[in-house]
DNA sequence: GCCGTTTTCGGCCCGACTGTTTTCAGTCG
């Protein structure tokens, strides 16, 4: 057996004994033993067979054993029963500079984190400081290690990677040597994580093109240079290509790069079944290229409507673009008021008048206020005192300002059996009521449906929250039936909530278009826990688009003398 | 968990530094 695996199997078994909160001395005695080992000049196996471990110095009984096991079976059953007790994800927090392993026992115990997305979400909730021997400068160096690790995984937000190719394709632009420049691939799909960043560009110049992009600021790494395709890491980690075509290829190229594979198969189908061959450089009508100057000209081509990227997934799209009943899908400015904002009131990190004020400031007509209910101990939950602190103050701001009006709102937890946690004497002075799921995360199935189907169908429930409680990631969603939950919002003409926080965006867009279908209809809510998470909208709005929304299906998109009174989903059918 | 021996359990490396906390705990090397 392989000393270094001995070795580093000694290392974690120390390491998870800390974890524990064993005793330090026990778990130095394996980091002793590890080291002894690593340093040995003999064959441990020859040791082994000798019985002569037990001579070294560092190494007892119970180690005489274990190590034993280990080099003959190839095993070691406590180190599995050790390593099967502890969360890996706890493992993967101590690379973060600044945690040793009794923070992250403390933040696992305390706040039940278990990996680095979910520690990362919590310092930007502000969740840290509270926590005793904790502030504000650890939360920061916390999150600011994380950033750094972040560099070394495979998968991205969509918001992060998104963010990385505005700044590249800018750069590309500026370069003076792009004839047409577009991100692509799952990118301009709005897919909710990716794996990379796909940029295409024409130009007439492709050797210096490339020169030029493998040499971007942010380029840590060349994987590989042509005068067509150029692969690169950058400093975030992400893998970047770039593509370069001719500029009359460009419209199929933008096509093809874009995807999906699947949509890409059906296209190429259709088009063969009409006589015409497809891929990254035409269509072609056996020799001859049939011209087209842009996308719209490719769909019109093949008897197909313009198919917006976000619905290329092959999941229907084709079929609609063919009886040109493709929807005029909903865009960023049709957004003119937004729900589920917190303040410094519950776990937001601004004041209610900054937050007000930052919503006027992007030209919203209403903004609608829900911190946390009281139940939501870990995040500062309204008791009802403070609640109705709260509705003087926003009574107190809506008369000072005539171009915003202010909706009165709570994000309610819902309980384990599905009630809520204030009593109606409460709930009845809110416009709106969110209902989300925050704890007991752990039923069955069925308890689960049944909870949540109950706090939909509670009188004073408006919107459903952050549906499935994932965190993309970083936490998988609670297990719930999302067809029975969604046919109960259909049926109660409940709002569903798309949670456009660049972690959740959560009604997943797969499940968006089968509640449309039955007639449901949507918030796009930033959950904003401070100013700058107002603009997370955006990804809301892109997460309808790929779940085939269009304006009128968006509750947001109404003016406020309709979502504010109280009957308003009846406006909206 | 190991060691040494006071043969049965107490001690096991520590100082600088940081960010908490208000006298100290945790991390790092």
């Amino acid at each position: 057996m392989d000393k270094k695996l001995i070795v580093d199997i000694l290392n974690e078994i120390g390491l998870l004994l800390e974890l524990k909160g064993e005793s330090p001395f026990k778990s130095r005695a394996y980091y002793n033993a590890a080291k002894t080992i690593e340093t040995l000049d003999q064959d441990i196996e020859t040791l082994v067979k000798q019985d002569k471990l037990k001579e070294i110095k560092g190494i007892g009984d119970a180690l005489n054993k274990k190590l034993t096991e280990l080099v003959t079976t190839g095993k070691l059953d406590y180190y599995e029963k050790l390593k099967a007790s502890i969360p890996t994800g706890l493992i993967d927090m101590l690379k973060i500079p600044g945690l040793g392993p009794k923070k992250v026992r403390a933040l696992y115990e305390k706040l039940n984190i278990k990996s680095i997305r979910e520690l990362e979400y919590a310092c930007m909730e502000n969740r840290l400081v509270e926590l005793q021997g904790f502030g504000e400068k650890t939360q920061r160096k916390i999150y600011d290690g994380i950033q750094f690790i972040k560099q070394h995984t495979g998968q991205y937000l969509y918001a992060e990677a998104f963010n990385e190719a505005v700044r590249l394709k800018k750069f590309l632009e500026s370069t003076g040597l792009v004839q047409r420049c577009d991100i692509a691939g799952s990118l301009r799909r709005r897919k909710e994580v990716v794996k990379d960043v796909d940029m295409l560009a024409s130009s007439h110049y492709p050797g210096e093109l490339m020169d030029a992009f493998v040499s971007y600021e942010d380029v840590r790494e060349i994987i590989a240079k042509g005068d067509t395709k150029s692969s690169v890491i950058l400093n975030s980690g992400i893998n970047t290509d770039l593509r370069v075509v001719k500029d009359e290829e460009y419209p199929y190229a933008l096509h093809h790069f874009t995807g999906s594979k699947e949509h890409n198969t059906a296209m190429r189908h259709r088009a063969k079944k009409m006589g015409i061959k497809m891929n990254e450089y035409g269509l072609f009508h056996g020799e001859d290229l049939i011209i087209c100057r842009d996308e719209e000209d490719i769909f019109n081509r093949l008897n197909l409507s313009y198919i917006p990227p976000e619905l290329r997934e092959n999941m229907g799209e084709i079929e609609a673009a063919e009886r040109g009943e493709i929807p005029s899908l909903i865009q960023d400015d049709d957004i003119k008021g937004i729900f589920h904002v917190h303040t410094t009131y519950s776990d937001g990190s601004n004041s209610l008048y900054d937050m007000v004020q930052a919503a006027r400031a992007s030209g919203y007509k209403y903004i609608g206020i829900s911190d946390h209910s009281k139940s939501a101990f870990y995040a500062g939950g309204l008791k009802e005192e403070t609640v109705l602190r709260q509705l003087d103050e926003i009574e107190e701001l809506n008369r000072s300002f005539s171009d915003i009006v202010i909706l009165k709102g709570i994000e309610s937890d819902i309980l384990p059996d599905g009630s809520l946690d204030y009593d109606e004497d409460i709930l009845e002075k809110f416009d709106f009521v969110i209902v989300s799921v925050h704890s007991h995360f752990k039923m069955s199935r069925e308890e689960m449906t049944e909870r949540l189907i109950k706090a939909i169908k509670n009188k004073y429930t408006k919107i459903l929250g952050h549906c499935s409680g994932r965190l993309l990631l970083a936490r998988e969603g609670y297990d719930f039936d999302v067809y029975k939950v969604i046919d109960t919002a259909a049926e109660y003409g409940k709002i569903i909530e798309i949670n456009a926080n660049p972690y959740r965006l959560d009604l997943d867009w797969r499940y968006v278009k089968y509640a449309k279908d039955r007639g449901v209809k949507f918030a796009i809510n930033p959950d904003a826990h401070n100013i700058g998470g107002l603009n997370d909208i955006k990804y809301g709005v892109g997460i309808a688009r790929k779940g085939w929304l269009e304006a009128r299906d968006v509750l947001n998109t109404y003016d406020v003398d309709i979502v504010g009174s109280e009957k308003y989903f009846v406006y909206l059918d």
